[in-house]
DNA sequence: AGTCACCGGGTTGTCAGACAACTTGGCTGA
DNA sequence: TCAGCCAAGTTGTCTGACAACCCGGTGACT
């Protein structure tokens, strides 16, 4: 039991639009307004909440940033087509282990066939950038540093070689969620040797350029940085 | 060249709450409002953009969604440690065609990787599922009908078949994408017919519960429905 | 010198009212 | 029958006020 350990986000009150946002995306959801639908007015989703209307609009705005509704001056608000989908949000993140299992799948089938692609697309350039994150890591475990921001920069550059902005930025946005996981591994030096060999073995592979043993490679770091933490993957949901 | 063919959907002027979250959001990009930084407070955006307050309460509403920002009340909204990265966004979704490639390319990877796992864990209602869609798909190409509809719900059913909420979300939310281009497929015979050979092949894998086998159908069917497309995979950006 | 309570100024959250800009349906006249 | 007009209703914006909260500075006490 460490001092050192952060201690919980105290809890602020929900605001009132919030509340409001919650629900009207549940019953969004739960199709009680349905796609193509219409919502109730604002001036009536304030009286029925019992807020103001500038709540509800901003309720509203919430709503139409996510495309669960889209709105037309002096008509009202619609619901989409296909609400909720525009964006992709991962959920219960703070959750239990097993929903963390399957955000580590998610993110295992992202980097798996990310670096089959960097094997395909890799440039002189890539490989310079993954060199250089490579030796960092290898520097930090020399020097007992801390290799957390060297891994995190090596598999951007994974994601940077496949030459595909949208699976770049997806990467990037699942990657945000994994620096911290990282930490324990480099805490222990057994963990991030062995850690290190399949990096150099997922590097050696995207070199060589040869997608297969990119995937094999990935596959095993991402399993075994998986058991690493203590996630069972094998069984599913 | 048919008069069936979707019109354009007419532009609509932008809110300025619109415009004042887009601009906010391209600064905290950009790096000008650093993470961890305060944001000028509402009366001072709303004087800089000439508008009301409410106005700016609506775009700051707005990057709270996305986890631009957070706001403490009484102290300001700051930068949040990584802006943006909450949610996940296609972009330029109406774009060119290399784009849209890169956006297909994305949901190879994925439903690949989905294809694998529900070969590892379907169980028997999955496939009672599976193959009442590919029936469905089978009775729309002997009658000549649509069969966009049970495409749409086959790729579904693979999805649901992997028992990982996260993967099955973001496959619906990839799929919401899809649909459309489904279309030119069913609306040829000859299309329809090799790309229902290629579902056959992916149940046929996922029954045998193979995860190999899945993988390479899986492959070779969005490497087909790509070029049925026209679409260009190899090449990358 | 250090700690704690209080206060003032400032900021977000909410409310209420007014008006602009737009939509939609119904009615009327040609 | 069709086009134009109008009234009622709805979203978009503005203004002003107040509640609830934050934060830094100051003074009193130990």
């Amino acid at each position: 039991m460490t001092m050192a350990a952060p201690l919980p986000r105290l809890a602020r009150p929900v605001s009132l639009s919030e509340e409001v946002f919650r629900t009207l995306e549940g019953r969004i959801r739960s199709g009680e307004f349905p796609p193509g639908g219409r919502l109730p007015t604002e001036k009536q989703l304030a009286e029925r909440f019992g807020v103001s209307r500038a709540v509800v609009r901003e309720a509203v705005s919430r709503l139409k940033a996510d495309a669960y509704v889209e709105t037309r001056q002096g008509a009202g608000a619609y619901v989409t087509a296909q609400p909720g989908n525009q964006s992709f949000r991962l959920e219960a993140a703070g959750g239990a282990r097993g929903e963390i299992a399957q955000v580590f799948e998610l993110r295992l089938l992202a980097e798996v066939g990310a670096a089959e692609l960097a094997a395909r697309r890799r440039t002189g350039k890539d490989l310079q950038d993954l060199r250089r994150e490579w030796r960092r890591m290898e520097a930090a475990l020399q020097g007992g540093a801390d290799g957390v921001a060297a891994d995190d920069a090596f598999h951007r550059a994974i994601a940077a070689a496949t030459h595909n902005e949208q699976i770049h930025r997806f990467m990037e946005f699942l990657g945000s969620r994994f620096s911290e996981t990282r930490h324990p591994t480099w805490a222990d030096a057994t963990l991030a040797r062995a850690a290190q060999k399949e990096h150099g073995r997922i590097l050696a592979a995207i070199e060589a350029g040869d997608p297969r043993a990119a995937r094999a490679a990935a596959t095993a770091h991402l399993r075994n940085a998986a058991r690493r933490l203590g996630l069972d993957l094998e069984g599913g949901k």
